[in-house]
DNA sequence: GAATAAACGAGACGGTACGTCTCGTCTTATG
DNA sequence: CATAAGACGAGACGTACCGTCTCGTTTATTC
């Protein structure tokens, strides 16, 4: 006769529930303000303004632009993808170096360039890069290393630094914007990339 | 009555001419503050305080704080370093890695990040990072490179994208944090890059 | 040859000068909002914009919003006003009384009491009130009391006492609002006031 | 059908009824908050948490904050008292000075003055300050005149002016602070406004 | 005893003003 | 003419409080 759902129910707290509405709504405006005019002209306060939101309530909810933002582009940016079904290793490897660089080419790539300099400045904004986006991206790639690794086609090794060699090239392009992210790029990287860690996966640690 | 006008001291134009003391305590100033509370921390009127000058001072010398804070960083970091006399190609390039690994640990570093990281939001001091920092160290790594090359320990290949194997794994350790820049990593590194280089040099359009 | 002159220009100090334009101009716009909004309504952002000026330049000169206001308002009010020439004392002391009963009846009124009521809040604003505006007045009847009591036509005794005996009711309908302050008041009050003062002044002194 | 509703007893409707216990609490915590912190710093949010009780239900049952701080006053001051039995006319209206200049100088003075310098922004708060606390003092003061009036202590004449005679300075003073309300005025006050009534009182309407 | 109705706690919400901060430009008087 | 001093316009920031609202819960009266 008790009702046993309650017990299953944490969500229901007292109080006025969080208006899921006007979440979607800042994360919204946040996307479109940012696509039209980058991380810096965006303020908080046009933020608000465009969503129809009290800039009380963004700053309930996020503890400054910078973690609005991460999470309006985390909407818009798949963390990580699934495995090629059917693909081998090495074909998984490629497909994840080239979509990273496609988004590094897209125009998400300049604001995600934005989110990591202001990192630089805000430790929290920076482990919540690392943890939202940045880690997804490794684990996926890791594992497709691993894969890679078990089927033979690769010494095992650090894998840590196997990912920031594959990794490591694209984001100083991205920041620091010494050489383009361009087609050739995007067409022969992910090779040379490859080669690389065949030359090098393990090396410091394996025999 | 007047005097004879020192008309021959070369940089003699009209007008006062520029303090070099007022420079020089500008860039010592912005140097301690940095140190004390990193880039955004120092702000152009605390450094025209600190440095007992006008602010108009700065701005007539730079064009913004950006640039002085790069100025200041660069009288204090070599640009680059000449090869190791008598050293063979790889241990040239082993030094070159570990001493741009050196840098990135030291205080230095974060000072670094915060300038890459405002570089996001400010074209002009991208480009001068790019042409005043990274251009030298990259070309550095570069002759060393080809000196490898041409000793034979190296297959030829794009050098920029051997260059970014070698260093975007270190600006990535720098920026984002994922993985610590540590006595570990200082040491053996510098042989993984080599081997990765090893492996990729040239592998894509060679052959 | 030294110029004499500069020992008698304190004003003259280093620093760009204060711009009496953005001063006049950021009063001329406070006493304007006030005067269409009230006091409760003018913002000091509205102020700024009006002005044409920058909200930090306000808050470089004036503490907070009720400092402005209550120096616009001066602007407009004569703080106090000479003695009548020639007249007689009773005559000044009745030409002072209604003078306040007609400034607190205008539209003055209502924001001289906006700036008590903020005053209740805010000691240094009570302060600049009791100094600037209320001190003269004050001083102003002080003055033609004992010009009275000189002549005779009142008898001596506290005349602070005596000067809250005839501001006071003033200040009170004011400020609360329990009776007009209409035609009536203004026309009576004055020799009720007079005769009031006849039967205290130095009352409880004297004798 | 309907059945006879329990016309007679307004109390009584259908739903849960009030807290008296509520209505309590806050009324107690609005005292406590107002004592330490003044009416400024005293926040309703502030006050529902302590009073332990939700904002809507002080919302529910009063229009604003200013009214639960006045009717927390209320609470602690009575709005008149009786006349002392036996006194005669002009020792009741000394002690009816005397008392509120008392009631001026204690803690809920400033209580008081914060809450008429609300009122000069709130309508509502300022017609509440006059029905409920100002309204009963000033009637009580009347009838004391009137009583004197009778006894022939006083002439007749305007009594609303007259009252504004004896109260006026007290307000002044507590609401401009431009001079004490100290020992000595709370000992020779009421005396010269006695005098000062005998001097005016009816003087504009007599004869 | 069920249904209804209203008050309750918690706390999120839109609105709005505040006062602060830094940037990069400007306006003086001085050397 | 470069300089020190420092005021200026612009504009974002994050905070605070107000008074309203939306929940789920509690407590009465009414059927």
């Amino acid at each position: 006769m008790t009702p046993v759902r309650k017990a299953f129910c944490p969500p229901s707290r007292a109080g006025r529930p969080r208006s899921e509405r006007s979440r979607r709504k800042i994360l919204a405006a946040a996307d479109t303000l940012l696509a039209e005019q980058g991380f810096a002209g965006t303020s908080v306060d046009a933020i608000a303004q465009a969503a129809g939101v009290s800039k009380a309530t963004i700053y309930r909810w996020w503890p400054n632009k910078a973690a609005v933002v991460m999470e309006a582009l985390l909407g818009a940016i798949e963390a990580d993808f699934p495995a090629s079904a059917g693909a081998d290793a090495e074909e998984d490897l490629i497909a994840r170096i080239r979509r990273t660089i496609a988004l590094f080419r897209s125009p998400k790539g300049r604001i995600l360039a934005s989110l990591i300099g202001e990192a630089q400045f805000d430790p929290e904004l920076a482990e919540a890069y690392r943890q939202r986006l940045l880690g997804p991206r490794r684990a996926g790639l890791r594992a497709a290393l691993e894969r890679a690794v078990a089927a033979g086609a690769l010494r095992p090794g650090d894998l840590e630094l196997a990912i920031d060699i594959v990794y490591g090239p694209l984001y100083a392009r991205l920041l620091l914007g010494h050489a383009p992210l361009d087609d050739g790029f995007e067409r022969d990287f992910p090779a040379i990339a490859l080669a690389a860690l065949r030359g090098c996966a393990g090396g410091a640690t394996e025999r």
